[in-house]
DNA sequence: CTCCTAAGGGATTAATATGTTCCGTTCCGT
DNA sequence: ACGGAACGGAACATATTAATCCCTTAGGAG
């Protein structure tokens, strides 16, 4: 009872098993990046494992869901980390946190899993930390004067939403054209500004209506 | 039998049946648009109408879906001919176009309900007259010279489906926010481009795949 | 004034989709 | 060899929802 390890290299069916752990969430992103309303089974299929695979792991479809926004939000969190140990330039080191971001659609993720499962305490808290050091990091971009003044963070935020929608179908899924419409934004968003922009900046309180769940139990 | 008239004002049941037949599009533009997976009965709730009254007018969902993308589309070509026919700069109608397209929501909706329903020959052809009418008037910027060169109609098209998704609860639901985003992107794909953009411009092919249909009758 | 019929309301139905359970099987570890 | 962890996938129960059906209402023609 005592194999508390996860350590590499166990073998046989052990070794299956947590070899499956990892298929099974990343055929889950997968699927549920393509189709937030997915049915369970559809990951198991990608997965390329029965459905009791998945049910041995987590009681229900909604633990599920919790751990691929757990996992998210911690791959979020260490993108903005990432950054804010960087000591490059304020503005470089945005804008490269900005394009791992979007390349790890964390952001899609977070954005087309809300509201589809029930958030625990945890999870809240985990999102709150993710929001705060984003926060700093824009801080400090804005102190260095490289960005546009007359935006707000969550105007990034919402921006970069928006950016999360782009998918095509092929190999490369969009990638490279999230690429290239983050690259126009940030030439816009890089001080100075050619004209005021209309309208007022978007405020952390429109975004967090978002979150609240329909959830089950 | 021989009154094939809908002159305005026909008095008591016939008139309550005519106003009807908008206010059953109008509620199913709001209900498809906050949820294209909305039950055909929230349509009939939002619009204050029974389920029969939908029926009475489409034989099924799909009759209905189609109309609305048919009603879509003629707003987003009505918008197009406007700016074509505008002896304004072309830059300055190209702008004030993409206001109005980015109000009517037009683009937003077919966005969608792409798939959702079975399109017709006619909404096809609807649909390859507007992206005419589009390129058209793209063109048409793109010689004036006030568009950078590194941008191509499809992206146009993709950044305009980028704006459409943003959505807030409230009154305004996000239009201002809207209208903040596009003044944000017209000003960085104004000509002189800071620098050239990275990857490649979307092709119109990259486009055309999400109009295949999963469909019934 | 009276009948006829268009128009509508909304419960009911039938079909489908899908989360979850359950049972039999495989094969590792001891 | 044996016990049981891990699994596959059929079976079940439920929820969702498009479409139908029947009954009521009330214009409008004669």
């Amino acid at each position: 009872m005592a194999e508390e390890e996860n350590r590499s290299s166990l073998s046989g069916r052990r070794a299956e098993a947590q070899r499956n752990n990892g298929r099974i969430l990343d055929a889950a992103r997968a699927v549920f990046l393509a189709d937030p309303e997915a049915p369970i089974a559809k990951v198991g299929v990608h997965a390329g494992v029965g459905i009791s695979a998945l049910y041995r792991r987590y009681p229900s479809k909604d633990h599920l869901l919790r751990a691929l926004a757990e996992d998210g939000l911690n791959r979020y969190i260490a993108d903005l980390e990432t950054a804010l140990a960087s000591t490059d330039g304020p503005w470089d080191t945005y804008v490269a946190c900005l394009e791992r971001v979007v390349d790890g659609q964390s952001q899609a993720l977070a954005q087309r899993l809300a509201g589809r499962f029930t958030p625990t305490p945890e999870l809240t808290a985990l999102a709150m930390r993710a929001g705060s050091l984003a926060e700093t990091l824009f801080d400090r971009v804005r102190r260095s004067g490289e960005l546009r003044d007359d935006i707000s963070e969550a105007d990034v935020t919402l921006l970069l939403e928006m950016i999360a929608v782009i998918e095509l179908p092929g190999a490369d899924g969009g990638a490279a054209l999230r690429h290239r419409y983050l690259a126009l934004l940030l030439q816009a968003l890089h001080a100075p500004a050619e004209a005021p922009l209309p309208g007022r900046p978007a405020r952390q309180a429109d975004l967090a209506a978002r979150w609240r769940s329909a959830g089950n139990s």
